[in-house]
RNA sequence: GGGCGUAUAGCUCAGCUGGCUAGAGCGCCACGUUGACAUCGUGGAGGUCGCAGGUUCAAGUCCUGCUACGCCCA
């Protein structure tokens, strides 16, 4: 029989149980048991950036609180871990860590290596493709084990045999099946078209990766000419995009330009001649009123120009800067292509930031206004603030550029991606009004590729023609048994590799798919969807997913569309959403505010099992000010945990007690109404959880344990002391390990190691009861055959009574254990009747003189059960 | 500008479909150590439940408006 410790050192304990747990392999699914025996959990793959913070603690405590209460009613659980480590971030910490840049046209090195030793003013080194990539591998596997590390360490039931990274072969041919699959749906298409471009990381991005930004701006009056005399003046935010000017617009009710419709403007400067046209958009309070469509300053241009057959006229470059141009060739017509050209030259190669500087000097210039008179720009530029998009990541705003990219057709389904949400429970509920919110304001296809290099690759090539383009028109796909295939160094069938890039041969996609192409799939890549279907129909739809609500539009979304196109179903039954962690000032916790707490410290000070406690308390969907108080609090359930274990057990161990004794031992009243107590608790934990409210769950039985060491184990105590073997002391023994024994298994999901540790001295079984956290989950028929006596009454009353002496003895400064020489309790029948049934008990544990004791029919007073009166004695008796 | 959420003791939070004389823990104050626990126990003091109206026999709990904060979206 284990020795019982005297302390608890939790540290010590942490690391031998997460060593026990990984050996025993308890975590682990059971991949032969089918959907129903089966609880699946599609966990977020976590960006490994490297940093870690609380915020992460936080979310996946709650998951785990929800999993080990699944195992614990004996489902077979699947609960992998991923890491979603392809994409940009990554791209950016290798750039910085080794000092390099991806140039995809130099050729692989073998001998090169990464080095860390470079300095801020060394050179930036230039590497190929694969070498970059390698370069991206070695990075993400050191992160990779930074969050392993960590999430081991927290006691996080997870089945770490499943674990995958979105850049690993599986991941990359589940990505390129969904991408095949969908172009066989005709779900997906390729187009040259104007795209929110980030000029610094030269990619595309998607309308969920954009966010608007208060930047201030100036607003630029500018005036007009009108053919054949007139003019008026437009307002705009961007005068650098003159040169692109397609047209002037202005609000088809709007009384002040009717007479201008269908005539003809020339813009300053450039005296490019455009039309004058209605477009609603135009909004008549802002600005002047009217204003100019260029190719492209914003959303509004980049639709209304897709309507109008205009011509297009780029300027803007994939680099941020001005492209150089030719005026008088088409589209850059202009009424003066001398001067046209002149002042562009001016502009060509800056940046647009200062061709706006330039440009703004140039229109206060004497005649640049119409018809050659005074200056185009009235005034000076207004300051304004107004937002601007940016690619979240990004420095700079976005620019609309031409591009060619993939996009998933999802404008056309919101209307079933709208009923796909309300298929699926939402915790809380009022979180699926986000997802909601959401699909209704999409406004452009999923972008999913991007000009980068470490992610997964498009399974595409492209012919090329007899003049040495390619043809995008007439993608040539791989097969499926390719996969995973990089175009970039694999052939298409019926072609060898001297035929790339040459006329009658083929191009690859040089593009990598979004990075939600990939992690949009985690359900259909745990279930080895399209290549396993019947592992896939013991794992699909999942159970849960657990995130938290900035990723709705993203994660959530974008897993939700996947699973319609691809089976029309739902992925998961439930989402389960967790709030965030504030700091003290209730600022979110983020790394650019600087105001984040790594883990690691608070696990050595307040234990794991505290910082998970304290996780735990909050509810689904309420964010939480980081408050380290509650770490404490959560300690020191741990300890009282252990403190409780180790009298129940020892008491046990001297009665020569070892296995459970029968419910018919439980026969005295204040016995049975602890079990009562004990039926209401865990009714309202196992509900609450049912509910995914673990924190409910938590306080219900954190708090019926303290009253259960406060007052149960207090009065108990005398029975319990008793030497010989009576039918009161059998009573006490059998409710004291039956009390133990079901808040243990309560509070096992929250406290996994001191409850495992405490579990492991007396109540280890075997099968399922060789660990707590397989145990079943204690339920009502345990309770079965136990009294019901006096009810909980007979608690009430105990306890009611008992701090009433004990308030006495407070008062008069004296210790708990300073005898009572006189008790006298006055209150209705049937609530002395309920006190009679346990009053040695409370005699016993008040140190009362049993002959001093007397008991009277009355009325208590207000709001109370009993009205006591306690008469101390003169001194402490001995022994 | 639209939407969602939150506002309850000094602090962190419970209070489900209205019945509370409004709770817990932390912190604070006082007292108490020979048998689970000083990583403790006992007792105590703390609140006109953000503000203003309304519904109701009855409102922290429902309705309306407002204010502050957080987040999402434009």
């Amino acid at each position: 029989m284990t020795e019982i410790p005297k302390k608890f050192d939790h540290a010590e304990a942490e690391s031998r149980w997460a060593a026990a747990w990984e050996k025993s392999g308890i975590y682990r699914w059971d991949e032969s048991l089918g959907r129903d025996a089966t609880f699946v959990v599609d966990t977020p793959p976590p960006t490994v950036s490297g940093s870690l913070h609380v915020g992460h603690v936080f979310s996946y405590t709650h998951q785990d609180l929800v999993v080990r209460y699944q195992r614990m009613l004996g489902k077979n659980i699947a609960y992998p871990m991923g890491w979603d480590d392809n994409g940009l971030p990554t791209e950016r910490r290798v750039q910085n860590i080794f000092g390099i840049r991806c140039d995809p046209a130099l050729p692989y090195d073998p001998a090169w290596k990464p080095r860390r030793d470079k300095k801020k003013d060394d050179e930036i080194e230039q590497v190929s493709r694969r070498n970059f990539i390698e370069a991206c591998a070695i990075i993400t596997e050191e992160d990779e084990r930074a969050f392993e590390d960590l999430w081991r360490r927290l006691g996080l039931s997870l089945d770490w045999s499943r674990t995958y990274a979105t850049i690993d072969e599986h991941c990359r041919r589940i990505s390129q099946l969904s991408f095949l699959d969908l172009v066989a749906k005709g779900q997906v298409y390729n187009t040259e078209s104007p795209t929110m471009w980030d000029v610094d990381f030269q990619t595309a991005v998607a309308q969920a990766e954009v966010e608007d930004r208060g930047r201030p701006g100036f607003m630029h009056d500018l005036r007009f000419a009108v053919k054949g005399g007139g003019e008026f003046t437009i307002s705009t935010t961007r005068p650098e995009l003159l040169a692109a000017c397609i047209a002037v617009v202005a609000h088809p009710d709007d009384a002040r330009f009717k007479p201008l419709f269908g005539q003809t403007a020339i813009t300053p400067l450039f005296g490019a001649e455009v039309p004058i046209l209605a477009a609603d958009h135009a909004d008549p309070e802002k600005g002047t009123g009217i204003l100019m469509v260029c190719t492209f300053g914003d959303a509004n241009d980049v639709d209304w120009w897709k309507q109008s057959g205009l011509p297009l006229k780029q300027v803007i470059g994939m680099d941020g800067r001005m492209v150089p141009v030719t005026f008088g060739e088409a589209p850059f017509a202009s009424v003066d292509v001398d001067r046209a050209q002149r002042t562009y030259d001016q502009i060509a190669g800056l940046w647009t930031k200062q061709a706006k500087t330039r440009i703004a000097e140039l229109l206060r210039e004497d005649g640049s206004g119409p018809h050659g008179q005074g200056a185009a720009m009235i005034a000076e530029p207004q300051p304004i603030e107004h937002p601007v998009k940016f690619y979240e990541k990004g420095d700079r705003p976005l620019e609309f550029v031409p591009t060619r990219q993939w996009f998933v057709k999802i404008l056309e389904h919101k209307a079933a991606l709208l009923e796909q949400g309300r298929k699926i429970d939402w915790h809380p509920a009022y979180m699926r009004t986000r997802y909601d919110h959401w699909v209704e304001g999409l406004n452009q296809d999923w972008c999913i590729s991007r000009q980068r290099y470490f992610g997964v690759p498009f399974p595409v090539w492209y012919p090329v023609r007899d003049n040495g383009l390619p043809d995008f028109r007439q993608p040539i796909y791989a097969d499926r048994d390719q996969l995973p295939i990089d175009p970039m160094s694999a052939c298409p069938a019926g072609f060898d590799e001297s035929q790339r890039g040459k006329p009658g041969g083929f191009l690859g996609d040089p593009d990598v798919m979004d990075t939600w192409a990939t992690s949009s799939l985690t359900p259909q890549i745990m279930s080895h969807w399209g290549l396993d279907a019947e592992r896939h129909a013991r794992l699909f739809p999942m159970d849960v997913r657990p995130q938290s609500h900035e990723i709705i539009r993203t994660w959530a979304f974008y897993t939700i569309v996947k699973a319609w196109m691809h089976e029309n179903e739902i992925p998961w039954r439930n989402v389960l959403i967790s709030g965030w962690i504030l700091d003290p000032d209730r600022k979110k916790m983020s790394k650019s505010k600087g105001n984040v707490v790594t883990p690691g410290h608070l696990l050595d000070q307040h234990s794991v099992d505290g910082v998970r406690y304290w996780a735990a308390r909050a509810r689904l969907g309420a964010d939480t000010a980081f408050d380290e108080t509650v770490f404490k609090v959560g300690k020191r359930l741990a300890t009282k945990i252990f403190n409780a274990s180790r009298f129940v057990f020892s008491q046990l161990d001297r009665a020569g007690v070892t296995q459970a004794l029968p419910a018919a031992a439980i026969v005295e009243p204040l016995d049975q109404a602890m079990v009562a107590r004990l039926r209401q608790v865990l009714k309202q934990a196992t509900d609450a959880f049912e509910r995914f409210d673990y924190a409910a769950a938590l306080q219900t039985a954190e708090e019926s344990f303290w009253q259960f060491c406060d007052h149960y184990v207090e009065l108990v105590k005398g029975r319990s002391y008793a030497d010989e073997d009576t039918p009161g002391r059998r009573s006490a023994l059998a409710a004291l390990r039956l009390g133990l024994s079901t808040y243990l298994r309560l509070l096992a999901p929250f406290l996994p190691y001191v409850t495992e540790e405490v579990w492991s001295w007396r109540l280890t079984g075997t099968g399922r009861e060789a660990s707590i956290h397989t145990s079943p989950w204690p339920d009502q028929n345990e309770l079965l055959g136990i009294g019901e006596g006096a009810g909980a009454l007979a608690m009430t009353a105990a306890v009611e009574v008992t701090s009433k002496i004990r308030g006495a003895k407070s008062d008069a400064q004296k210790s708990l254990r300073w005898p009572v020489a006189r008790l006298e309790v006055r209150g209705r029948g049937e609530d002395l009747d309920a006190f009679r049934a346990v009053q040695a008990d409370v005699i016993e544990a008040g140190n009362v003189d049993p002959a001093g004791l007397s008991l009277e029919i009355g009325e208590p007073t207000e709001g109370e059960r009993f009205a006591v009166t306690v008469g101390l004695g003169e001194e402490p008796t001995e022994g």
